[in-house]
DNA sequence: TATGAATGAGTTTTCATTCAT
DNA sequence: CATGAATGAAAACTCATTCAT
């Protein structure tokens, strides 16, 4: 969980009711936000949404930057959490194979960019401009690619994945190749193919790339 | 070339000195979105940096978004006229090979992604927020996924890639893998690998996710 | 009375205190559009005048046309409620006979408009280039036309009108002569003549008209 | 014909040619007038209907106010001119008879108002705010209102008319009448009566008004 | 004369944030 | 805590007029 730092003058809330009305104000800013974008977002929007008054807002975030950078980490957390899909102890060997996994990983992280397409557009928008923000993706993604390298390591050391690749390297750039295929489609809506396809696409390159046995 | 519609009052210079003015302004425009950004840009910038009268921008550019425009279509018409490298008639057969060619291509676009890197943040930046530019964008990278599409097929044809790959699918998330792979690395700045190894590494997770024999 | 339909932003005020202000900002502002027309008033005059932040001014109207058509419809409200003279039920016979009644509300029209004249200006001023306004003005004409339309009615019924006169077309020429004798002299400033000469010129020409019996 | 007062640097044009332009300047003034009104007319509009160099605008005008006021003058001229029938030596007695020169000159004057009608409207835009157009306005009604003056003092010499009523008075109260009744309903478009209705409402009050006898 | 570019003061409107109640 | 009003610094854009060629 990052911190989003609260400033001066906002704090957290105490009482039961302050915490309704701040999670109030979270559910409407990220509603809001899907709508019509951080920049075309107005603390009005948000409070209206959330039927608070104006001023309520500034009781518990100091601008509008900071609410997006709560929403923002709620939304890293579900798609984080749903990626590494935890080994299945009674699934069958095939499922264990480097290919199964890499297949059921790239599915995992496809329902949960599907589920937050909206908010992954918008998150890509702050990106270009928020440093903070910038900044806390970029964590964000160190660990999931760290994640994934060692994975990497794992399987050359048993011989499964070629030595000549990087795996730092290798993890950044398959993960570049899956995110942003899934950003074109769905957020960018590059005219719109066949999921299956798709996704289909993604699992063989990615096992194909790396040397795997394909899943039999 | 994107028509950008000069409406009323706007209009193409028609004297010598009308169009030099105008040169003017699309070169500090795209030196001041550059430092700045698009959204932290004033018109007042452009026009200073290009010591024209503030009005002057307007006898020229409707808009913010106008100039934008027509800067990113020569950005655009940079990044993809270096792109296809032409078959070096006099090259060794080595260098004919699909691989080879992969390995120049992504070379010729790093060396441009380079050369563009700051205005690619901004183009990036104005892709989240105007459609009209989405727009635009969608189109030039579709010309450049067909293109590879088309060799990709050819290489299928030719019994070098395997048969059940979807040319159209293979090519947007290879060029997806190497785009955002450039993007984060030198736009966002992630923490800056060596060049050398990722590049290497794009250009053998290509070869190999295509099933292409490795260049000698 | 209209409906200045409240957008995005604007709002009624809901306490006293922005009830206050709100209020400030349309005396300001009719003071102001008598100073120095619609068109040479800037928001920033008003805002001046009442004594209020700029965009407090934006707190409560949309724009300059809507503080205007507030003020508009006061006025139409003084100068209609003023027109039509209840019968006093004291008065003498004479004072109740066509000629009388219509001298009365002559006076009474030339009291308000005298009251009224700068705004009258403005209202002229406005009426030339403003579709909304205009069509204000249509309605309230057309009820006090109708009004004295009638009255007509009534007199024709008693003998003491013509036959051959159409009440409608009969109540427009006679209103716009009058309107309009007094807007050429209280607000073109058309040299002066002596206020009974005219006023006393338009009864006559009114009762004659209508071939009324004259006061006595 | 009222001088319009060419100010520095702006000077009668001397050559065939330069006479030509200016014409076809104050054409097109009058036309792009006609169709978008004094306040939303812009020096470009002219020039470009008139096919005519923008700066060449300023070679034979000092200001949009100047074309407008020599377009005005002409218009006055035109509106003027056709008021005062000249007496047809060829008629009738009863052609002769006041009754009959009121609905003859009420004729005439509502077809030039018709004829110009759409400049009358953008005359009476200028006339809120041009304090220079509005003593050209004031000139040009004098004039008329003192011919009417003088018919009613010859009619009233003559038995015909009231002595009771003041002849300046009179005149103005009437002209008042017939101006504004066709201003609002050919300018201000007050539903379209029948124009019979309204031209013969006006004759009968105009002559009734001043105690004439009827046309046989 | 004719042409078209250059100028820049002037206005409206927006909206995040701060305050008073 | 809640509420809603108050604030005022921006920023974009217009367009009559002046200039340079």
């Amino acid at each position: 969980m990052t911190d989003t730092g609260a400033g001066e003058g906002t704090h957290t809330p105490l009482t039961e009711r302050g915490t309704r009305t701040r999670e109030r104000l979270i559910a409407a800013a990220r509603e809001v936000f899907e709508q019509r974008g951080f920049l075309d977002t107005r603390v009005s929007h948000i409070t209206r949404h959330a039927k608070v008054a104006y001023g309520s807002f500034y009781t518990y975030f100091p601008s509008k930057e900071a609410v997006f950078l709560e929403v923002a980490d709620r939304l890293f957390e579900d798609m984080t959490q749903s990626s590494p899909v935890p080994p299945d102890p009674e699934s069958s060997p095939a499922d264990a194979s480097p290919a199964a996994r890499i297949r059921r990983a790239n599915r995992a992280y496809y329902e949960a960019y599907l589920r937050n397409a909206k908010m992954m557009a918008i998150v890509e928008q702050v990106a270009t401009f928020n440093e903070e923000f910038q900044e806390m993706r970029r964590k964000h993604r160190a660990v999931s690619v760290g994640r994934s390298a060692k994975a990497i390591e794992r399987w050359q050391r048993a011989g499964l994945v070629a030595q000549d690749l990087d795996p730092e390297m290798t993890a950044r750039a398959l993960a570049a190749m899956v995110d942003h295929s899934l950003y074109l489609w769905l957020v960018q809506g590059d005219d719109p193919p066949a999921t299956e396809r798709l996704l289909d696409t993604l699992d063989t390159l990615n096992v194909r790339a790396l040397g795997l046995p394909p899943t039999p």
